[in-house]
DNA sequence: CGGTGTGAAAGTTTTCACAGCG
DNA sequence: CGCTGTGAAAACTTTCACACCG
């Protein structure tokens, strides 16, 4: 092959000293999602912006956004789909796969580890684990359920670096405190309370009760949609 | 009662033409969280420093915040927590409950109906809903698995405002002009794709591989954490 | 004192606007 | 042309710092 891409950044390597917005970040996701709905329909190029556009952004957002890690463009042509997504996927590191630990297989982690979503986008959930001793050996989605005193060598026996909370509130700091003993480097936690954590463990929050509040809210303020919905494609 | 509290605004209303930055909304629901959870545990007053630093920011950022909504506290004293628990509820439209309409009943939508914690923030659905004709008549949680023939009427009769759109990625977007040809004012997606709405339509959208997208990220660049976790209490 | 509420300063993110390129 | 990449300007958000209050 030759040398048709612009210059880029080499996978997992960023801007050096850099420091890149969180929300530029997540925006990275949005288009990465988009990106690959359009190649999947046959679309080879991509301005940018249409694909603000398809989001929402402005044209300069997305150009801004992108030049944080790099040069992908072409002048008066746009991106080219396969190029960006293999270049979205290097900076949020998600060209390798990820195994994933499970801890709290309730309702909501089954449903979880049902899930195709992850899959799609490189994420394995390799191992789950459960304080409740009725469920330990129980296999769910061809997954057997462990207890959470296996969490540990497991996460060094599979090489897992990620590890999602789906505990009940008062169980989520312990188990997060297991899953940092453990080794694990980032936490998604669904439990909705504040996790402590030391500063080199990574973690989001899912709240999804929060999630219906924030909709309250706009709902009842009526709130003006400042970046809002995008229009019909 | 006389009038203990400090000047605060009137349930539903806010400071008229004012723009409140959405993500002074999104930490108003953390504080509101952490604030319940203080009360719980018996704490009666707070300061700005001491409620800001149990979720990573400053004691400024947490007064500022409050500012947008109007006076809650009490010079040399901080906060009372059951006043400001109840100020934020009336803010972001908690002080009453909203009936939800769930779309599509498959894993996740499953795991959601029995989730507690939406009750606990005044979130009820009250009914679900699914296109396939062998889950219709299925009763989950309690509720009987309607048609969607069935979502106008029903999101009329019992006063439903929001829906929570729990449905593959491919139906989505029609699933989702249902939900706004039946009247909802708002919508939680957890399909993994932008929908287009019209503008008086909120809408929050929750991709559970985007937040692990994140969170690799955040793992391989070893991103400085900017406002870090909270220590410990 | 210890703590709020709030202008003013500092810092950050978005938008603008335009040179340059294929 | 049409579109990228990018400094410079504008807008917005956070932090500072201090008057004031109980």
């Amino acid at each position: 092959m030759a040398d048709p891409q612009p210059h880029s950044i080499s996978p997992g390597e960023l801007p050096s000293d850099s420091t890149v917005p969180k929300v530029v970040v997540s925006r990275l996701s949005l288009y990465l999602r988009e990106l690959q709905r359009l190649e999947a329909a046959g679309q080879h190029t991509i301005s940018s912006g249409q694909l603000g556009h398809l989001l929402g952004f402005s044209d300069a957002q997305v150009r801004k956004d992108l030049g944080f890690f790099g040069q992908f463009g072409y002048p008066g042509v746009g991106y080219r789909c396969d190029e960006l997504i293999r270049a979205m996927r290097d900076i949020l590191g998600t060209n390798h796969s990820w195994s994933v630990a499970m801890v709290g297989v309730g309702n909501l982690g089954q449903a979880l580890l049902g899930y195709r979503g992850f899959g799609r986008q490189n994420f394995s959930i390799a191992a789950a684990f459960d304080a409740d001793p009725a469920k330990v050996g129980q296999v769910v989605q061809g997954l057997r359920i462990q207890p959470l005193e296996e969490l540990a060598p497991t996460v060094k026996s599979k090489g897992i670096r990620l590890g999602m909370l789906v505990v009940p509130a008062d169980r989520a700091q312990e188990a997060a405190d297991r899953l940092v003993a453990a080794g694990v480097e980032g936490i998604v936690n669904f439990a909705p309370v504040t996790l402590t954590l030391p500063a080199h463990v990574q973690n989001v929050g899912v709240d999804l009760a929060i999630e219906l509040e924030q909709l309250s809210f706009a709902v009842t303020t009526k709130l003006a949609k400042p970046t809002a919905e995008p229009p019909a494609p």
